[in-house]
DNA sequence: ATTTATTTCAACCAAGTGGTTGAACCATGA
DNA sequence: TCATGGTTCAACCACTTGGTTGAAATAAAT
């Protein structure tokens, strides 16, 4: 296997990357990724078996770079919960911006074959040895334990943690999911819809703390910590 | 056209729409779609002249089914923020508990065809002759306004009510488009998270009102609302 | 009853699909 | 130099796809 065979598998795998998160699995063709690594079809059997091998490796490479940090972050007992949604959003937001076809990619072919969503977790997402006292299958126990804790001190509302969870997660896919629909609605130009979601960033944070903190201790917080520039006037 | 026209008629459409919403528009086979209607693929075409032209309607219908009412809730200028933030969300969430696979259906054909964003807003919206004095081109003007309006009275948290907007939209959507997702993250039943969803939507109309309204404001919103059971004790 | 128009279908077709063949190409080392 | 092995390709293949045909069944009209 010389370095071009590695250059090659890259650019198969770069042009496959595209077509699939354009066109879906059943959308993509064979050809129209051929065509796209400037090269013969050929090429991509004798790199990868198959259609559907070579969308696996894809698929799984997309569903590692977006998950893998998350779940580092979530179950990181270091972290405040405060730190891990900080953390968590701006790098989500980041990864996204950089791909941004990636989180409706991944959506889409999991609703269209649910069995993958475990096969994925489990690759992706192995138990470490070190950490299996708890509930090792539940890759955001720390965090949703550290709510639970926040709640009964009395620093946080009352809330569902899951509830909680599903609307962060929500908040920061939807401009990306939807990213037509909010452009064209918002009559912006890409470069203004960039500088939005780079915005947005902030201002999901934020959100997410207005849901989740009691007012006083918000404001506590933002005393505390200046130096995390939280919604900046737009 | 008699009576078994245009029961033949639904018929189909309603096993294309279960195709569809599954499939995509290009992972969906004609065939499929006659099994599943129990005729033959001859009276799809003898219906519908094409594949395309099938997916056209479908897609139009349930385009209007989930949007239409939002629009007007939306620009109907005698309802308060707060009754139009309720009112949506319930309708949404009861629209798309109704039609799960709606929302995502919806976000993947535009994202795969984003010129039809433009030709389904002006059909479905289109632009009575009786409010065209402001922004007749956006629906959700109203809103927009009264929202600025709350921040001037100091009832509002000075926020981006676009980015406002998109987080609403996110978290009433996210459950549904990433729905195995969480399921499986959350290991619930089918049951579960149908009891899941319904609770969700009082969730995301506190959730919203937590990030909108100024503490105070909200506290005393829902003394003056007691009618109003937002988030329930789980 | 007989004509006429609509509705249904099995069989078919041309184009496109993922995948294969067999030969050419090219670097490497003996 | 010439084998040897991996790499590249045009042409091809079996099968699926959306769409069509022409005729049979059915209903409606005269």
């Amino acid at each position: 296997m010389t370095s071009k065979d590695k250059n090659t598998e890259q650019v198969i795998k770069d042009a496959a990357r595209n077509v699939f998160q354009r066109e879906g699995f059943s959308g993509a063709r064979m050809q129209a990724i051929a065509d796209e690594a400037g090269m013969n079809k050929m090429m991509l059997h004798y790199y990868f078996r198959s259609k559907q091998h070579l969308f696996d490796v894809i698929f799984e490479e997309d569903y590692s770079s977006l998950m893998a940090p998350l779940a580092v972050i979530l179950r990181n007992p270091k972290l405040h919960v405060e730190e891990q949604i900080i953390t968590f959003v701006r790098g989500y937001h980041d990864t996204m911006i950089e791909h941004p076809r990636l989180p409706l990619f991944l959506i889409h072919e999991f609703a269209k074959n649910p069995h993958k969503i475990l096969e994925m977790a489990q690759k992706v997402i192995p138990v470490s040895k070190s950490d299996e006292s708890e509930h090792p299958q539940l890759s955001a126990t720390t965090f949703m334990d550290q709510i639970e804790d926040g709640i009964e001190k009395g620093h946080y509302n009352d809330i569902d943690p899951r509830q909680l969870a599903v609307s962060m997660l929500g908040m920061c896919t939807h401009a990306f999911v939807s990213r037509i629909s909010v452009q064209t609605a918002y009559e912006m130009s890409d470069d203004e819809y960039l500088k939005f979601l780079d915005e947005r960033k902030e201002h999901v944070i934020d959100h997410t703390f207005r849901i989740l903190m009691k007012p006083d201790y918000y404001q506590n917080w933002k005393e505390l910590n200046p130096n995390e520039k939280i919604e900046p006037k737009t």
